[in-house]
DNA sequence: CGCTACCCACGTCGCATGTA
DNA sequence: TACATGCGACGTGGGTAGCG
């Protein structure tokens, strides 16, 4: 009979720790395609449970940390089903009470719909939601640093939340000046880049999250030469994160959504030697778990786990940025494998959708933000066109209010304009010269 | 006019219930 | 008992209303 090695055996297992924490949430894509082919888990667990006995360390360590995930977003183990009814079992589930957004008085720049009429959760969950209550306050503005001006001005100096000063822009001198002398090299005693207090996540960009920043420019993008008008990061779009404080003050509970600044991934990658920044600095794919929170919503593997490796990937084989940078190949970067990644894994019928409305979509510009700000141009030319024509013909008729959603359908009703195309100059955009050099490999 | 949150229309997930 | 099915909650990108 076979012979179970004794549970946790060291000669069996090596121990082994989690260089981060797995989101068990996420859907599952299972690498053993096996797994995939069973209708339903419970079957392949019990097979698991009884041959693979004993489950190896850090199986059981995953295991231990699937469940306190869990128990930290349900913690009575109570199923929302069963929580309805028990409470008051004789009385239906009626429809939710529309939770209507509402002003903060705190984020004047947050501009909600007030004439909407909340009909989905979404109103609710960021009402909800008091990060005062949840995270600790930085207990003191970090040290300005750098080189000093003529004036004896740094040029690194932050807001009390940690935040660099909103009118801080990335020249590719500042960015390079950020990179290489930043404090956080010494986090360990000694200088070590690779292992940093600055850690740059790449991230997604989380929604409906305009009123969890300090500011309105907190997550602006910090390029001096940011292509997007007012710097925006528009959803859909993957953002690099600078995050010094997460790792100095570990001991304290800080919000993730205070970080010294943000940059487009574009951005970052058009800027500098991306690849060699990779190497040589902490950079790192977002797959954060958060107690506090629902879920990370910023997480790169929001959507797909699969991002995760994308981005470890090229951490760890960095192609060589001489090869695209001159004439600068989007095709390349990151960002152009993430994109090709989520627009790969998503559901077909969100692409139909797209398709169906024909705008100015991801899978057209592939977050390639010189062809997004194209686009939308174009897209804006056609709308201020069509709506001269809707003037013009209101002028010989009784007056009718246009809806957008009708003035949208004529329009694809119209054979030679409906589709959304990128014009040639647009696309040579794609070819041009880097707006930076390269940075110097130290 | 730019920007941001809401709505739409859909997919996914987890759980309760039904059924073989 | 194992699996299928139904259902509610929730999340998403794109389009759009409406605030400033």
């Amino acid at each position: 009979m076979y012979e179970y090695p004794p549970p946790d055996s060291p000669t069996t297992w090596a121990p082994q720790t989690f260089d981060f924490l797995p989101n068990f949430q996420e859907p599952a894509v299972y690498r053993h395609p096996i797994l995939a082919q069973f209708p339903s888990p419970t079957l392949p667990l019990r097979v698991i449970d009884q041959v693979g006995y004993p489950l190896g360390p850090h199986v059981t360590e995953a295991l231990r940390l699937a469940l306190n995930q869990r128990t930290q977003i349900n913690p009575y183990g109570i199923s929302k089903r069963k929580s309805v009814t028990s409470v008051a079992p004789a009385v239906k589930a009626s429809p939710r009470s529309p939770i209507r957004p509402v002003k903060n008085p705190l984020k004047p720049w947050v501009k909600p719909n007030l004439k909407t009429a909340g009909k989905n959760g979404r109103p609710a969950n960021i009402q909800s939601f008091d990060a005062t209550k949840v995270y600790d306050k930085l207990p003191y503005r970090p040290h300005s640093w750098g080189i000093q001006n003529h004036l004896g001005v740094y040029p690194f100096r932050y807001t009390a939340d940690g935040e660099l000063l909103p009118d801080i822009k990335f020249t590719q001198e500042l960015i390079m000046q950020y990179l290489t002398d930043h404090p956080g090299h010494l986090a360990h005693g000694q200088y070590n880049s690779k292992s940093s207090g600055l850690t740059m996540w790449v991230q997604s960009v989380p929604a409906d999250s305009a009123a969890r920043y300090a500011t309105e420019h907190s997550d602006k993008c910090r390029n001096a030469d940011c292509p997007v008008p007012n710097g925006t990061i528009h959803k859909g779009h993957y953002r690099v994160a600078f995050d010094e404080q997460s790792w100095t003050n570990s001991h304290l509970n800080l919000d993730p959504y205070n970080n010294a600044g943000y940059m487009h991934l574009y951005c970052f990658e058009k800027m500098i030697d991306f690849p060699q920044c990779c190497k040589d600095f902490n950079v790192q794919p977002d797959t954060r778990v958060f107690p506090n929170e629902k879920k990370n919503r910023m997480a790169v593997t929001r959507d797909n786990p699969e991002m995760r490796n994308i981005v470890q990937d090229y951490i760890n084989n960095q192609p060589q940025w001489d090869t695209f940078s001159n004439p600068y190949r989007y095709e390349e970067t990151l960002s152009y494998r993430l994109t090709k990644e989520h627009i790969r894994a998503e559901p077909a019928a969100r692409r139909a959708i797209r398709s169906k409305r024909g705008g100015n979509t991801i899978d057209k510009h592939l977050n390639n933000l010189e062809v997004y700000i194209a686009g939308n141009k174009q897209v804006r030319t056609k709308q201020g066109r069509a709506q001269r024509n809707a003037n013009e013909l209101a002028d010989s008729r009784p007056a009718r209010k246009t809806s957008a959603k009708r003035r949208r359908s004529q329009d694809d009703s119209d054979d030679s304009d409906s589709e959304f195309e990128l014009d040639g100059n647009v696309l040579a955009m794609n070819s041009s010269t880097p707006v930076l050099r390269k940075r110097q490999r130290r």
